[in-house]
DNA sequence: ACGAGTCATGAAATGCATTTCAAGAGCAAG
DNA sequence: CTTGCTCTTGAAATGCATTTCATGACTCGT
């Protein structure tokens, strides 16, 4: 009874209920709302339905900054994902957005937050500061994008991360992708069956994503009288891409093959075309990449390559676990197939 | 020089560096090391300096959590999505996707973080729960989908949130949203000038959004000699429209104009239609929604109802920031056309 | 050269929950 | 009727940074 007076002092600036409020409203200590709220097994029943009576009368809910301040862990991944909002048109791709959403999805079932984030320039303190302010546990990059030196240095300041992206095993670093070269290699053999000899490599070769494709496109070239030009696209989206190949097209000899960077690009390509006349598969043949759900319906449905979007995001969320607990985590790829449509 | 005793107790089990390290390294005391950190303009250039210093040497950065415990805000908004990963096929639909990326671009301007969350379930506590928690701040809900009435017990219980999606004046809370009435409109009144009698609609109407849009499109038959039949579709995902259509065509009578929920389910309806020997515009006429950039390159080139996404961001998350600091927010009705094409 | 006013800095209080560690209650065994 | 053990609960220490409030140093006007 003594310590009544002793506690309630002068609680009134802040409006928040504390646990030392119910604590006090349930006739209890402190320790013993902790105990109730997680779970504990070292309270009564009797005890534990009271003070979770008192706590849902009074809509309190433990203070998260005080309790990840106490506690070591923050329970929460940074997904990093670069939307490329300059330059005006954004990544809308429907395939990084089924990844994120797969990512969203393991995250969901583990417990853990998701803070989406934007790529923090080239600078690798900036995360590490993120992992020392104890902000996040660790990284998701979707995309290695053009900061793969950056991932390198990340690498070695011990920060736990993964990335979706090209798989490199000399890095130093985990990712997880599917099997780019093959993939390239694929539409090459597409390309070779149907006689074509007069290939255009549609994408950006800086990201080693695609320059892994291109790597096997060349595989399947070798050996044979092929050509391979490339276009560099600006950036990603759609829209930039149909730019790019109308404005190529109107500057050099129509190719006879096309493989393109994204299911999204194979789209633009055929509009470009169909600007000059040229349709696939009479005119040329189209490879697109990702298999996303509209290529198939497309006129013409387009022939992609597929790879195992839906498991990715689990697997980048078990991988960076094991980081996040000290442990090794090794690349995967993921397997890779040509689907054959129209294109 | 007394203190250094003091103050060097037994720092070991926890390898962090505290501001109080910080402090002591540098030969000053913890709120100046503070004031450093967080710009105050009350320090020497000299000391700034200093402790600048000292901390990039040890690697230091504030923690977050001790940060947010002090301070009241958390600078964090969570953004509630709903992927729809049950039944299988996600929504990876484009505008949604662009819509999550202007609000991460507008929260980003505002050095605010994003939390992704699936929905809580239909539990209006979870949400304010995260709020006194210290979460976050508030919410944007993408898409109101079928939680209505649980978005209207949260603003009862003053809950700072906004919503994308239908703007009800009648509602309590504010939302952001195309004019969908119009838009449903505007198609009903391109298909009279086509000549339709027969439409179809196609989309959830358990969704206020595409029941609005309904509702447009009969307000243009009113008065006419029209017939509107509705679709209602499983999920919003590509898959599940094309499945649902085709099982619609096999059972009943083809329509002659058809009204889509969005770009990406035309392009489904395109390919269902396609199947039964059916193209646009010979055979129906087709209205999608959103104005996704592939919409313009399909063949035929779908013709749609256009919003303004790329400013959504920007409102909803300036809306958002008016309800936490205490104001009111009015909802925003945007604009809406139609891009008449091909079909 | 003295009182007044700036300016830079530090001690201590504060925000909130978790985690030892210790103590009291209750019960079985001897 | 003890001794010893388990079970429930609480007091106090701890994690870290921010924010008063106070103090000492120094400048300026007269």
């Amino acid at each position: 009874m003594a310590d009544e007076a002793g506690i309630r002092k002068k609680r009134s600036r802040s409006m928040g209920v504390s646990m030392a409020d119910i604590a006090r409203i349930a006739n209890v200590s402190k320790p013993t709302v902790s105990r109730v709220l997680s779970g504990s097994p070292l309270v009564t029943q009797a005890t534990r339905d009271h003070v979770l009576e008192v706590a849902r009368a009074h809509g309190y809910a433990v203070n998260r900054n005080a309790q990840k301040l106490r506690q070591t862990r923050t329970d929460t991944i940074s997904v990093v994902l670069d939307f490329g909002s300059h330059r005006g048109g954004r990544i809308a791709d429907p395939f990084i957005f089924e990844l994120l959403a797969g990512v969203a999805e393991a995250l969901a079932v583990r417990k853990l937050d998701l803070l989406l984030s934007p790529p923090a320039a080239q600078d690798e303190r900036a995360y590490q500061d993120q992992v020392n302010a104890r902000v996040v546990d660790g990284f998701i990059f979707l995309g290695q994008g053009e900061r793969d030196p950056m991932l390198r240095d990340l690498a070695k300041l011990g920060v736990p991360f993964v990335v979706w992206g090209a798989v490199d095993p000399s890095e130093p670093y985990c990712a997880v992708g599917s099997d780019n070269r093959l993939g390239g290699r694929l539409a090459g053999e597409y390309f070779l069956r149907s006689g074509r000899k007069d290939w255009l490599f549609i994408g950006d070769t800086n990201h080693a994503e695609i320059a892994m494709r291109h790597d096997g496109l060349s595989e399947a070239a070798h050996g044979k009288s092929v050509s391979i030009r490339v276009l560099r696209t600006g950036d990603m989206s759609y829209t930039s891409t149909l730019n790019d190949t109308a404005a190529y097209l109107a500057a050099n000899p129509a190719p006879d093959a096309v493989f393109a960077f994204s299911d999204t690009a194979a789209m633009a390509v055929i509009a470009a075309f169909k600007e000059r006349g040229l349709r696939a598969p009479d005119d040329f043949a189209l490879v697109g990449y990702n298999n996303i759900p509209p290529a198939a319906a497309f006129t013409p449905a387009i022939t992609t390559v597929e790879q195992e979007t839906h498991i990715a995001g689990a697997i980048l969320v078990e991988k960076l676990m094991q980081k996040i607990e000290g442990g090794r985590a090794a690349s995967t790829v993921l397997p890779t197939r040509l689907i054959v449509r129209e294109t």
